[in-house]
RNA sequence: GCGGUGGUAGCUCAGCUGGAUAGAGCAGCGGUUUUCUAAACCGCCGGUCGGGUGUUCGAGUCACCUCCACCGCGCCA
């Protein structure tokens, strides 16, 4: 357990955690001080700055002034003159330019912050204003059952997972449900295959690959118009109709493979808490029509046999529909999907939900939202926050999709492997003298963190070219560089004996002096604008970016001024900077999903 | 045809929802180590932000037009 906070801070009030967020409260009651005409309409739109120009900076007022033919810079000298006690005593507030209000924490602040701010918890109590009390609920992942996981998996699996974190960190009860594909009519054609040709000793060594060369010879075996692909149906009606046989096959499919699956999911640090697959809401799908048929007017509607949706008020989707039932009577993911709203805003509660799937679904999702709106407004139900989190395509070097040499689809779990391969060939080559246990246990941590890293890092809306030399390269925007940054933290307490964070060294403390140590601390105290808006807009690459500019300022720092210095004032200010980047990098890191390391 | 996403330095990418002189890494050139991990740091070089018009104090960012690439658009998910 940690002491109870300190109470002698220099102005006496407790830090904020979001400081950008605090001083854009201050200039709006500033506005209000000041009788600025329609203060409330004032929105300061205060964000991080330029070092060059100060910690934080005031926008607001250039639009403000210039919408009421006001001189900004008359408006800025007002606001200044009005702020509060709280925040001259913490800050230099400067006009700039136009009309822009320029921010600098006062040393005493900067320090204020970095010694309220000390733990993972006190980060993560800071933090959790933003959803505190409020249940999310995230899909992702999302394979299909009776395959193997493929390259095509990774974005969904890494992007979820971190937003998973990062939504828990800021306070929400977040839940990780595995949207399965598994159901369809591929089992007609598979159970057909697997009564026929299934090779027993296969099944016991890898199941689902045994499962997909069932699957492939069940589809060659079955062309259109064939009597064998009626017999495939026959196995799938009857899987739909619960034949005891069929269905024990159904659910060994499903048993192993959630096993495979779980293979690689550890090895990327996810657990998920539902499985809750396609077939779940099997018997949720007749409410789904009645629902949507019974409304005035109805929201679907029977067209070419089908049961469809259009929206008429949209200038596509009035045309395009939005299939929820097939002709033949057959659900489709149309169907499920509007079932597992429902499910996930009745049974789970959930405030939000996010869908994380390739860019490719655009479409289908933005007709499911809609429908879901009408739906849940003709209803009466609460209507969740809805987001589809999409993701471009991983390429190869060519720009075309990743593809192994021969052209096949690269298998999740042989990309892993190849990673840690590749990590450990570079940790031997770089620290050979470590023993080989611990260069291999390095060698997962950087070689599946650079992949994880490598799909973060990027904003997710744009196609991601795989190359191992640049993910698993020591300089630039990538895993090792930061993993690497987190061990030379590390190294320095290692070599003097010191726990980061120790109460002794925290208060032998000497105010910040020298330029590294101050923009070292002036960015430290940014995270929770990288927070804020890796949040907001669902792109843990901000997050990212952050963490590697913190890291950049911390190379700098480490270079330009020895911490381990003979004057104890000075190494232990030094090392408090050192504890909060650790503490900053480790903590942003690991909402990541990526794990850290002390060597390596 | 309609729509989505991209187009920023030779290459790979940022650019925080309209702000200050457009930033990183790689590649190229030049420096830094009797000092805590040099897997690092510092400097130089490199740009008509695909093209055009517009909106305004201000545009890589917004609107319209246009070119290019990838993708989606009735019974796969």
């Amino acid at each position: 357990m940690r002491r109870p906070r300190r109470s002698w801070f220099p102005c006496g009030m407790p830090t904020a955690f979001n400081l950008a967020a605090d001083l854009d409260t201050a200039l709006q009651s500033a506005a209000h001080a000041a009788g600025l005409a329609d203060a409330a309409a004032f929105a300061p739109e205060v964000r991080p700055a330029d070092p060059k120009h100060g910690d934080y900076q005031a926008n607001g007022v250039l639009g403000y002034a210039k919408a009421r033919k006001l001189n900004p810079r008359g408006v800025a000298e007002q606001l200044i003159a009005a702020l509060p006690a709280s925040v001259t005593a913490d800050y230099e507030a400067t006009i700039a330019g136009p009309g822009f209000i320029n921010f600098t924490l006062k040393p005493a602040a900067l320090v204020a912050w970095l010694r309220a701010h000390d733990s993972a918890e006190h980060l993560a109590a800071g933090a959790a204003a933003a959803h505190a009390g409020q249940t999310w609920v995230v899909d992702y992942s999302s394979p299909n059952t009776a395959k193997q996981m493929h390259v095509g998996h990774l974005r969904s699996a890494v992007i979820g997972e971190a937003i998973c974190r990062l939504l828990a960190f800021t306070g929400a009860t977040v839940i990780r449900d595995n949207h399965l594909g598994d159901w369809g009519t591929q089992f007609g054609k598979l159970i057909y295959a697997y009564k026929r040709w299934a090779d027993p000793a296969a099944l016991e060594a890898d199941a689902i690959a045994e499962l997909e060369r069932l699957y492939k010879l069940g589809n060659d075996a079955t062309p259109d118009g064939s009597p064998e692909l009626e017999e495939a149906k026959r196995e799938l009606v009857k899987l739909q109709t619960g034949d005891p046989e069929n269905l024990a096959l159904w659910q060994k499919f499903s048993e192993v493979s959630l096993a495979a699956f779980q293979t690689i999911y550890d090895r990327l640090g996810i657990t998920f808490d539902h499985n809750l697959g396609e077939s779940f809401y099997n018997d949720k799908l007749d409410r789904v029509y009645a629902e949507l048929t019974a409304t005035t007017p109805p929201i679907a509607e029977v067209s070419e046999g089908a049961l469809v949706v259009f929206h008429p008020e949209h200038p596509r989707f009035k045309t395009q529909p939005f299939l929820i039932r097939k002709a033949d009577g057959a659900s489709n993911y149309g169907s499920t999907d509007l079932a597992t709203a429902l499910y996930r805003t009745e049974h789970f509660k959930a405030d939000g939900i996010v869908v994380v799937t390739d860019f490719r679904q655009g479409d289908h999702f933005e007709q499911l939202f809609l429908t879901v709106k009408k739906w849940f407004a003709a209803k009466g139900y609460r209507l969740p926050e809805l987001h589809h989190v999409t993701f471009g395509a991983v390429t190869g070097e060519d720009g075309k999709a990743l593809k192994t040499r021969d052209g096949g689809t690269i298998k999740l779990k042989a990309l892993l492997d190849e990673a840690e391969e590749r990590a450990y060939a570079i940790v031997s080559e770089k620290n050979a003298e470590l023993p080989e246990a611990e260069r291999r246990a390095i060698a997962q941590v950087v070689g599946i963190g650079a992949v994880q890293y490598a799909d973060l890092s990027q904003n997710r809306s744009s196609n991601y070219v795989f190359s191992w030399e640049k993910m698993l390269a020591l300089d630039g925007n990538t895993a090792p560089y930061l993993l690497y940054a987190v061990t030379r933290v590390h190294s320095i307490f290692r070599k003097l004996g010191i726990t980061p964070g120790d109460a002794a060294t925290e208060s032998a403390a000497s105010p910040l002096e020298t330029p590294a140590e101050f923009a070292l601390a002036r960015k430290l105290v940014k995270f929770p604008n990288a927070l804020d808006t890796a949040l907001t807009t669902l792109r843990p690459h901000f997050l990212c970016i952050y963490l590697y500019e913190l890291a950049g300022e911390f190379s700098s720092f480490y270079n330009a001024e020895k911490v381990a210095v003979d004057d104890p004032a000075v190494r232990a200010r030094r090392l408090q900077l050192c504890a909060r980047t650790l503490l900053t990098l480790e903590t942003g890191l690991h909402l990541l999903g990526l794990r850290t390391l002390t060597r390596m």
